[in-house]
RNA sequence: CGGGAUGUAGCGCAGUUGGCUAGCGCACCACGUUCGGGACGUGGGGGUCGGAAGUUCGAGUCUUCUCAUCCCGACCA
């Protein structure tokens, strides 16, 4: 572990790549733009996975696993969707090698070219209405509510650890519905969920709200996002769900008979998040300390560092650890005992403060002879020494207490980040200031969001839910605006 | 794919006008003293100097080619 590495101030980007390579989250492969992630990240992820897909089964969701390979002919069904996606395609075209006759190593065998090349899946729209075309017939097969976990691939020029990688994990979420209101409300709930698992789980504020048509997502007909606000002033955006009409069900023909005996065309949503909620996680909590985790999320919440020098000491020491373990696991928290005596207490401190554990116990010969312990907040860096026998209230308590101190922190961040603006030069002023989410007047035209990207590489976030109806002029071309939306630069 | 830079131990780097056995810090191993915020001392292990060809008595150093990575742009959850 290294002592130092660069401050937020210093250099944001590199603090971030730092982090998340000194943490032991992930680190780059072999392979260009894709990602290993570590144990101690994957720990993280599978801690969102499992809180989330709780919540799609409470709301009704089952899960289900389609291909990795797509044919190709799928993909250019939805004609919006292909142009989208095209781009940053890899594509499968053989599917058999040989040793070269020059001896030297192995090649592309030239007569194993497939009929139909395959596209490794960027998302999985494609596929699954291919699928849902023989398991929907009538109004009773419906809705489909269908969620899988996967892997996909996106062939990206410029990657970041969890933030853009080549090979991403996520889950996609894809329903079939009747009835436009009931996808639309669909749509509409999976925002909530994503909501609700930012906000009270990853203690991340974030806005809802509608993308605007150029940042749709291909072969969408709305899409709705969650965007938070990084410490840095950057957006980005954390979630997204999206209404699709009936596009995938005409591209694929995908028609019910509805009670009434009318012939119709489903309608459809999508939604997803991937392991970019990691990156998010880690840039809106950390400090240039280390990592800073909200506790519902933390692999380890409790870490138990004993300070002894004989191993009669850490004898002693572990009989009085033993059960307050075991009543704290017995209370549901996850608690880890580093009794190891390769490393000295200070390494450990410090080591564990970088990994963003919420909460450290020390316990020493001093302790043990008075009935004490001390108690450590990572978010705060207080320390306390508190009775023992205390210690399991106080434990709980404290990180709850630590869960909402994120939360709280990164809300007034983002309130003290969000400015109303209704001039160029203060649009332009931010900007180039601390960054943030900006609320200004906007014509409604692709052109002026354009010219505004080109100009400052500012972007429409999202213009937010319920946003309320008010009278004013365009922030960049003077024109009538009926509503504020939400610009910021983003990730 | 354009512009810039860098490849020397696991990581971070130094290495002079070409010169003798390629070096430093961290990490690693052993032993001793330490142990309440990343300990210290002594000893030790680890290198096809990105690769190939060339110039030369001699190449980490010079030439050519090549490969890779990073940064900056166009694309994106």
């Amino acid at each position: 572990m290294a002592k130092d590495f660069s401050t937020r101030a210093e250099n944001y980007s590199q603090w971030y790549n730092d982090l998340v390579i000194k943490a032991d989250l992930a680190e780059n492969s072999a392979v260009r733009g894709c990602m290993v992630i570590k144990p101690y990240g994957y720990a993280i992820w599978e801690q969102i996975q499992s809180v989330l897909d709780k919540m799609f089964k409470a709301t009704g969701h089952s899960n289900a696993y389609f291909p990795i390979f797509i044919p190709k002919s799928f993909f250019s069904k939805e004609a919006s969707h292909v142009a989208g996606f095209a781009k940053e395609c890899a594509v499968v075209t053989h599917y058999r090698l040989k040793n070269s006759p020059d001896g030297k190593g192995i090649i592309v065998d030239e007569d194993a070219r497939l009929e139909e090349e395959l596209i490794v899946r960027p998302t999985s729209e494609t596929i699954i209405w291919d699928t849902y075309r023989n398991w929907i017939k009538s109004y009773r097969d419906l809705p489909v509510l269908v969620n899988q976990w996967a892997n996909v691939v996106r062939w990206e020029m410029r990657t970041r650890l969890f933030l853009r990688t080549t090979e991403f994990l996520w889950q996609e979420g894809h329903t079939a519905h009747a009835s436009e209101e009931e996808a639309i409300r669909e749509a509409e709930t999976m925002l909530q969920v994503y909501t609700d698992f930012a906000e009270k789980w990853m203690a991340i504020p974030v806005l809802q709200g509608t993308k605007s048509p150029s940042e749709r997502f291909a072969g969408a007909i709305e899409t709705y996002a969650i965007e938070a606000l990084m410490q840095d002033g950057k957006a980005l955006q954390s979630g997204t769900s999206h209404f699709l009409g009936q596009n995938f069900a005409r591209a694929f023909d995908v028609k019910f008979l509805s009670k009434e005996n009318q012939l119709d065309y489903v309608w459809a949503t999508s939604w997803g998040v991937s392991t970019r909620l990691m990156g998010a996680l880690i840039m809106s909590h950390s400090d240039d300390h280390g990592l800073v985790l909200p506790p519902r999320l933390a692999p380890i919440q409790v870490v138990i560092v004993p300070v002894f020098k004989t191993s009669e000491q850490l004898e002693q020491i572990s009989r009085v650890v033993g059960p307050v373990k075991s009543a704290l696991e017995s209370k549901g928290i996850t608690i880890k005992y580093d009794d190891r005596d390769t490393q000295k207490p200070g390494w450990k401190f410090a080591e564990y403060e970088f990994k963003g554990v919420p909460v450290r116990l020390t316990l020493g010969p001093r302790d043990i002879e008075q009935g004490t312990v001390e108690i450590a907040r990572r978010d705060t860096l207080e320390k306390e020494v508190f009775q023992i026998k205390d210690i399991e209230n106080k434990v709980v308590h404290l990180l709850d207490l630590i869960q909402q101190n994120l939360y709280d922190r990164a809300l007034s961040f983002r309130e003290n980040n969000t400015f109303r603006v209704d001039t160029w030069a203060e649009f332009k002023e931010i900007l180039d200031g601390t960054g943030g989410f900006i609320s200004a007047h906007w014509d409604g035209t692709a052109e002026t969001e354009e010219k505004i990207k080109e100009e400052t590489k500012a972007t429409i976030r999202v213009i937010p839910l319920n946003n309320p109806k008010e009278e004013g002029r365009c922030v960049y071309s003077g024109k009538p605006s009926h509503q504020r939306v939400i610009f910021a630069r983003a990730y």
